[in-house]
DNA sequence: AATGAATGAGGATTCATTCAT
DNA sequence: TATGAATGAATCCTCATTCAT
């Protein structure tokens, strides 16, 4: 007569956690596509149907994965953040979290660039409200900085938005196929620097331009 | 009972070439994973097997497809890019040129970005290669605009590059997952403004320039 | 609007029987290449996907089936062999006995000697050892004739195993082809008379001969 | 205007020769089913098509390769053999000279064994009728030694015939499967002892005869 | 006689997901 | 709630052979 074995009765906060591990492991090594439920619930000491019970499919497991990661990742930053002044220093800040984050989880950073975000239906998932809200502290920082006057008032801070995740992205693809390296504090200068220099206030010089500015607000709002 | 049709024999470029169409319609309507190569032998009047004899396998079509598309973009724009004066200018036909190509092509854009460049792979394809030469342009309108005193000479060229087209794509995501679409000339503004406050020569002379410029031209959209 | 049958759960032993049994019944009709899985899974009552849970790959799984079957011939010997006295009586039931494996599964016997015995992974497999054992008995009741003087001093057991075993094969490998038969009981009796004429001391002479062969080792340790 | 290579127009011997050297070739390497009609083409020069002009298909190549094989193997025998005498010394020629046919081309053999012997026509092709008047030697040679009082009159020549090819093959699928060597000469002798033991009129004088033509035979090995 | 493009059937294997126990 | 056996669709790729040129 087989023993049956019963997996031990764990919470299912707990179970969930231990997928959720067992998932982001594999998913890292293996892509989305190499990755088979099977491992995963080996893994996490499950069975394969057991994952079903949590995950809907593997997509929205992928999904919860990568939510709970970001969600992670984000956690410390508003109190680090908080205490950063200038609008500068910020912007380096969140330029060198972020660089750190995918020098520290190419695989995972290189799954959802490939994965998530394309996904049809990205915009409904949570991880694009975190990646919202993570991304949105760069417009915030702008707009503060424009009224503390550090910034140039004709600035779109959610091009600025773009500027700083799109150029880390494109500077570190090569790296995400596992070619070369990048040293982060030199990057972090190159592009704080870069991108400051499009958004500082140029000086005296402020005035006239923030007149013409003005002008060009006016006739816009007649279009 | 069936009539046997054997396919009239074509040349070989012939061939090659209708298969790159068809492929390149299915790759672009239903993603790499989704395509299969069935469909793409039905479209271009072959079996599948006779794929094989042009393409190694389907990844191997999916790259030659996309070398064939981007080869054809790049064609025409050595010749134009020659007669625009000006590092500005030049980099606003890029960035437009750019921006143009991926609202024309979203589907092949995304697959681009989703299934080649990621590819472990990719830097020994000559997909990569001739990406490489696409954006070289420019670091090379950047390198010349300082030679000739247009641009501040402390300025990473290749920063440039990769904010640039990193810009873009971040920008344009949300576009190639079908949402909502974007207006090619004021993206290009907006990031040729941008761009360029972070790499002109600081002085009042410039900024007034510019913004008068701008007045300019809106003056001129109203007549 | 077909019915969805869910076979009934049985237990992994059964199933891998029935999947044991309808294997052999293909293969030994089509051989290995003209083998399909689809046939198997159907003659099995299942899937063909439920087959890959049990077996690696239809290699393996024509293995398994092999060795399922030498097992349960080989089973009954050892208490036969066990009770039959003589050098000689016991080889004829050695002779005998493959005479009648061969006689009653010539299919999968040729299988045997056509793609399990020469895969380069053969000795790796577990009908390599299964085969050992059951050819290993030749060598066992050699040895024990010598040892009660039934059976020269000076053969080698390794090669009457292969002299015995190799006759067979090549004397039947026309049956095997389905050309003629074969009569069990005269070909045992024609081979034992052959071996044992090689192997049985030859009486008085025997004097002579070992001192003969005394002279022959002296000189060759010279040698 | 593409160069129209035109093949050089070879005599049909010629170029019948030239793809069974190939066919040799490749067959040998890569076994009969991994084996490619078109590498085969390609080692001869010749495009695929072309080999069904000079061969009905794949296996009728193989048949005719080995038979060509075969035949030189064969041609060079008849004249030594002829030079040999008594019987015993006849059959270890034989033997000898098989051993070293498979210790030379072990993966032709191999091929032969597996793929050629095993074939439900293998009765009605050339290569049987040239396998057959190979292994008739023995038959002759024992029946031979049978009529000048050599071997004993109650011995069956097929069976001797069976033994020793049996014997042989048997000894050596370890090395056909590239497991380990074999000594051609020390297995000659060791099998013609054994299968002469078996043979030989019983009795002190063909003992003595034996042992004493050995002892000679090493004696003149020294000088 | 040579070419080599085209054929096209074939078939093993994978794996996310379901559901009876 | 957990199990894990069963599902079964899905598909890429191979390659001997043919035949129009």
């Amino acid at each position: 007569m087989p023993v049956k074995r019963r997996a031990s009765r764990l919470s299912p906060e707990k179970r969930t956690a231990d997928i959720l591990v067992a998932a982001r492991a594999v998913f890292a090594e293996r892509g989305y596509s190499d990755t088979v439920m099977a491992e995963i619930a080996e893994r996490a000491g499950v069975v394969e149907g057991s994952i079903y019970r949590y995950f809907r499919n593997k997509r929205d497991l992928m999904f919860q994965m990568a939510e709970a990661w970001f969600e992670a990742l984000i956690k410390t930053d508003e109190a680090t953040l908080g205490a950063i002044g200038g609008a500068r220093n910020r912007l380096r800040f969140i330029i060198h979290r972020h660089l750190t984050a995918i020098h520290e989880e190419p695989d995972l950073s290189r799954l959802v660039f490939q994965h998530l975000r394309p996904d049809p239906d990205y915009r409904e998932t949570r991880l694009f409200a975190l990646n919202r809200a993570y991304t949105a502290r760069v417009v915030e920082v702008v707009k503060a900085g424009v009224a503390a006057g550090e910034i140039r008032g004709d600035v779109s801070a959610s091009l600025v938005r773009d500027v700083i995740f799109g150029s880390i992205e494109h500077r570190t693809w090569a790296f995400l196929r596992h070619e070369g390296d990048f040293d982060i504090e030199r990057l972090s200068d190159q592009l704080v620097d870069h991108v400051w220099a499009g958004l500082a206030v140029p000086g005296v010089q402020a005035d006239i331009g923030a007149a013409l500015a003005r002008i060009e607000a006016r006739m816009a709002a007649r279009d």
